[in-house]
DNA sequence: TATTAGCACTCGCTCATCATGAGTGCTAAC
DNA sequence: GTTAGCACTCATGATGAGCGAGTGCTAATA
């Protein structure tokens, strides 16, 4: 167990090299006057700490910095969850400039999260859990090419360019995309592939002339290549932080950060509330030296998406994780009342 | 003018440099065995070629390396245009994979080309000057908001969510579509805004009640943000290249990149046919150390587009204009065949 | 006259050495 | 339990020697 002084001077050695990313030794901390101590004492304490992981030497005389388990301990149970809701509005600024597209607005809060914190932001959703299918266009662009167009109640719109095969019949397409509008009107689209393979497609063979070839045409477009969007913010800013002046660590970066699925997937698994990653901790490779946080925000008590900070271990996590749980709660009520309109 | 010898060093040098990134020496090149000259008189020469400013020394008892004007010599006069018109087939093997859609078959593209040369690829295009309006679609998702699809003959798709002023009659909504659609048809997106400015203010007038604010509406959705598409491959490839080790250097370049704006700029002023910038000779500082060689594809005696590579002034130049040539040449006559698909 | 050999010189690199200072652990005194 | 004192450690930065690839210049050679 950790007495008062020990985590007194843990926080100390946490805050300080969050700010200035040396480590620090207890003569220092004796100087800076924040603790009645001499170096000494200190000292001690140090050892001890160290003794029991929460902090590290960088050799053998350096001053110490804290190890992951020294943040765990730090993120559990000294911060306090910083409950005054500071209400950033954030959101409400976004809206007040006129957009309404939600996809912009949510690339436009990643920039301004990456801006706030000069971490990486990271977006993903709103899921599409509750996204409906509003409407169905085919617009033929030439005698064998077309476009079809998916428009979901939230505004979303999908499109895709395809052939039309030679031997199908134009009053056929035609029959087909009103079909399709009478039956999938209103439906989730994570259901969209399952009726389409029942109701729909007994309905095709009831009055489309060649329904197989229709049918298999119809999957392709349904066929949604990411259920989750992301959106990405500030990458550039991790050149900024002094522990990444590797150009290898750079490079690793960048390219996961070019790989969605592989991101999607580091985030996704996230679960309830606040969620706090730090170092190994992490799955990927690529960002064992990263701490990453994560908020989800909500419709309907279902989880449609989640927002999250990727920086180093180093990371301001008082401030970040006061705005993060700030953030997804306004978007939680933005959401809400987003549904209530567009339901 | 340079003699036969000093064309042959100002040559060695830089092909030399091209694949080590370093300095070399008199000694050195009489070493390799090209020429059957010893160091020197190699090094007089390489002295005649500093002088009149072909070659530059790093320090004062360095290796020499080409100067900015070495480099444009070299690409100028030495580089013979390679006519032998290496068939690539880049475009009919992406297009073998079953796309259809000009957008992802640009991209792809842009992948492929960074792939190949390790440097930073960039695709402006293709240009609307040919894309033609071919339908407006207005989707109502709730009472006050609505999604706006332009549709144009090339399958490209744009969309605008907007929210419909109370007062707006549904009604006129729709007859304000359909004399859009009756009027715009076949349109060149170009000349859109001047259309809308006349012959169809002139029917709404007629038709719609309050046609002011029709008028004002759809100027916000005929606002096309970027006339020019642009896609990227391979950023992260400068990262590999030993004269981008400098942290500041990555910085710029990639807030640089994060500019479409400026990036477009940058490229679209170019001419007829291949075009090197080298280093300085570029607009732009945070490319002073890059060169950037253009390639314009075409459809009819018009240009719509550039192929653009972004890399170190140490550039394989041969290689990469041979490339771009073949690819320009490529994507004029895939423009070429989807033009007559499409008109 | 054009080329080459020879030589003194330059300068960036690498490596070792050294002093500095911020840090440590340990012991003894308060 | 806390502090003072002391010997010790180690990263860091400055200094300098040695190396080697390079240069310019001059004199000899074909």
């Amino acid at each position: 167990m950790l007495t008062e002084r020990q985590l007194m001077i843990l926080q100390i050695v946490i805050d300080d090299f969050i700010d200035s990313a040396r480590p620090i030794g207890s003569r220092a901390i004796s100087k800076k006057g924040q603790i009645p101590y001499s170096a000494a004492t200190i000292r001690n304490d140090m050892a001890d700490l160290e003794e029991m992981g929460y902090l590290e030497k960088t050799h053998s005389s350096s001053g110490r910095i804290p190890s992951e388990k020294g943040y765990r301990h730090y993120v559990d149970h000294v911060i306090v969850p910083s409950v005054k809701e500071s209400k950033l509005n954030i959101m409400k600024h976004i809206i007040n400039d006129g957009f309404v597209e939600l996809e912009q607005m949510v690339q436009k809060t990643a920039e301004i999260l990456s801006d706030l914190t000069s971490y990486t932001s990271i977006i993903l959703g709103p899921e599409i859990f509750e996204t409906k299918f509003k409407q169905l266009e085919i617009v033929p662009l030439s005698q064998h090419t077309a476009v079809a167009i998916l428009i979901t109640n939230t505004g979303h719109v999908e499109h895709r360019s395809f052939s039309v095969p030679h031997e199908m019949d134009p009053a056929d397409l035609e029959k087909m995309v009103n079909i399709l509008n009478d039956q999938l009107h209103g439906v989730p689209l994570l259901q969209l592939q399952e009726i389409l393979n029942t109701e729909v497609l007994a309905l095709l063979k009831k009055y489309v002339q060649d329904f197989e070839k229709a049918h298999s045409y119809l999957k392709t477009f349904f066929f949604i290549e990411q259920p989750v969007k992301m959106y990405i913010g500030g990458i550039s800013n991790i050149l900024r932080q002094p522990e990444f002046r590797d150009i290898d660590k750079i490079h690793s970066f960048y390219t996961m950060m070019e790989n969605e699925e592989e991101l999607i997937n580091l985030i996704n698994r996230s679960q309830d509330g606040i969620h706090v990653t730090i170092g190994n901790e992490n799955k990927l490779d690529a960002i064992k030296d990263f701490s990453l946080i994560t908020a989800s925000y909500w419709l309907n008590e279902e989880q449609t998406g989640t927002i999250a900070l990727l920086g180093p271990t180093r990371m301001e996590y008082r401030k970040v994780i006061t705005l993060l749980n700030a953030l997804s709660n306004e978007m939680t009520e933005l959401l809400y009342v987003w549904y209530q309109e567009n339901k």
